[in-house]
RNA sequence: GCGGUUAUGGUGAAGUGGUUAACACACCGGAUUGUGGUUCCGGCAUGCGUGGGUUCGAUCCCCACUAACCGCCCCA
């Protein structure tokens, strides 16, 4: 039986790796318009970085982490977000020391999570992510979901809807707990098990419920926008009055509750169209307590990562393509054993004059030959056989429009040149 | 991790318990000793996801496994 790809993973064949490229490319240029430089860490981290980091008690670490052992018996895992690393890097290089703050990073790179794939979940997906650390004003918070939202308007997606929470500071969140706890509690039987868990664990979780969603007490539940404190609420008020100013709509969600536990005060997605049930295509927020959990000194900072998988999934149910057309400068024809001889070495010389060339290596009749020109898209075929080594010439076809040229050898790059 | 559906050539797909597994596209060749995108003709699965079972005989029936898709959970 022939070895298959490992469950979850898929191979970007060459016809769809240039759509990665452009994504790739736009996302470089929305960066270097917003002034985030990329830094590049480890596909493998300790196993105890994302413990701590993205928390113990989520989905991520309890059951969705690559995790294996070394040949030296170190604990490893393969990442399953980014921002953890990020973050291990910002204290392991002490980034918190350099002058220019906040520090505006960005990342585009696999993640791995073991999880049952589907259309818009794979167990190897590619992030792109952007953080800023070091900073704890409001602004950094709209710059950040504008440069997601400048990303994915470059890209022409339309179908956008942004949706807003705050999370508040621990004591807010603290507050809040407390009254989730209070108000589910009594009647918390009528739950599912789910839920039940959760009730001690992250009360948060259940008005993520999708099982009990319309329960009775789902709609009078209290809502975390109710607990903020007043330096809460202000910082909330901020962000929303820049993204205002701006004229960015959102939606607020108080129900919007991120599955990873560093997160606090704000929080945002942006849902788009896609097929199926997965609409999240970004995901972030405010992380002020994460860089001091790992070591650093008390530093805030905010994020986001999005998913290249589901934006190209997004663009195509908005019909948007990235469709270049792709096409060879020069295709040679070569008929005959000399001129079989000859189509490399002149191959080789347009090459070398920078045209983009190519021959045919399946010892194809001249049709077939032609037929691949015409599948490369060449724009040009130089033909040469015996009679046009005998007097030094090609004969040049210009293949969208079908006029012949005879040229000779020893202009041919200049002529190809001038012509394309 | 749970539930449902599916699995035939490079691709999209018909199909039957019994000798040669439709059709279309793509590809290769010929009509046109040396010219593509049109047309016509020809070629192209020792094989029907993998392993086992039932049977005189299985691609078709049964079981297991694997994978894909959809839903749940959760997320990007």
């Amino acid at each position: 039986m022939t070895i298959q790809i490992p469950r979850g993973t898929y191979d970007v064949l060459p016809e769809d790796a240039f759509k990665w490229q452009k994504i790739e490319a736009a996302a470089r240029e929305v960066c270097a318009l917003f002034n985030y430089k990329e830094m590049r860490t480890p596909i493998f981290e300790s196993t105890d970085l994302f413990q701590r980091g993205v928390g113990d008690t989520t989905d991520i670490v309890q059951k969705e982490m690559y995790s294996f052992k070394d040949r030296g018996d170190r604990d490893l895992t393969l990442r399953p977000e980014g921002t953890a690393s990020f973050v291990r890097a910002y204290v392991e290089h002490k980034l918190f020391g350099q002058p220019s703050q906040p520090q505006k990073l960005y990342y585009i790179g696999p993640m791995f999570r073991y999880e049952r794939p589907q259309a818009g979940r794979n167990r190897q997906f590619t992030q792109f992510g952007c953080e800023a650390l070091g900073s704890a004003d409001p602004s950094i918070d709209a710059e950040i979901i504008v440069l997601a939202l400048t990303f994915y308007r470059k890209l022409g997606l339309k179908n956008l809807k942004l949706v807003l929470n705050s999370l508040g500071d621990p004591e807010s969140r603290a507050a809040h707990r407390e009254a989730l706890i209070a108000h589910f509690k009594p009647s918390i039987g009528e739950f599912c098990e789910d839920c039940q868990k959760r009730l001690e664990k992250n009360p948060l979780r259940i008005l993520d419920c999708k099982t009990d969603h319309n329960h009775p007490l789902m709609a009078t539940a209290p809502s975390i926008i109710d607990y903020l404190n007043e330096a809460s609420r202000d910082y909330f008020a901020k962000v929303k009055t820049i993204l205002n100013e701006m004229g960015i709509d959102y939606e607020l969600d108080p129900t919007l509750v991120r599955g990873l536990d560093y997160y606090n005060h704000t929080t945002f997605e942006i849902m788009g169209a896609s097929q199926g049930a997965i609409t999240t295509l970004m995901g972030g927020g405010r992380y002020n307590g994460l860089v001091s959990e790992l070591g650093g000194p008390e530093t805030p900072g905010i994020g986001f990562a999005l998913s290249i998988e589901r934006l190209l999934l997004a663009l195509d149910v908005e019909g948007v393509s990235l469709d270049s057309d792709p096409s060879l400068d020069c295709f040679i024809v070569a008929i005959g054993d000399k001129a079989e001889q000859k189509a490399p070495v002149l191959l080789n010389q347009l090459r070398q004059a920078g045209l983009q060339a190519d021959k045919d290596y399946m010892v194809r009749k001249v049709k077939g030959q032609f037929k691949q020109a015409d599948r490369d898209r060449a724009k040009f075929v130089v033909v040469i056989g015996d009679e046009e080594l005998n007097v030094q010439k090609a004969v040049v076809k210009n293949m969208a429009d079908g006029s012949q040229d005879e040229v000779a050898f020893a202009t041919l790059t200049d002529y190809l040149k001038k012509k394309i």
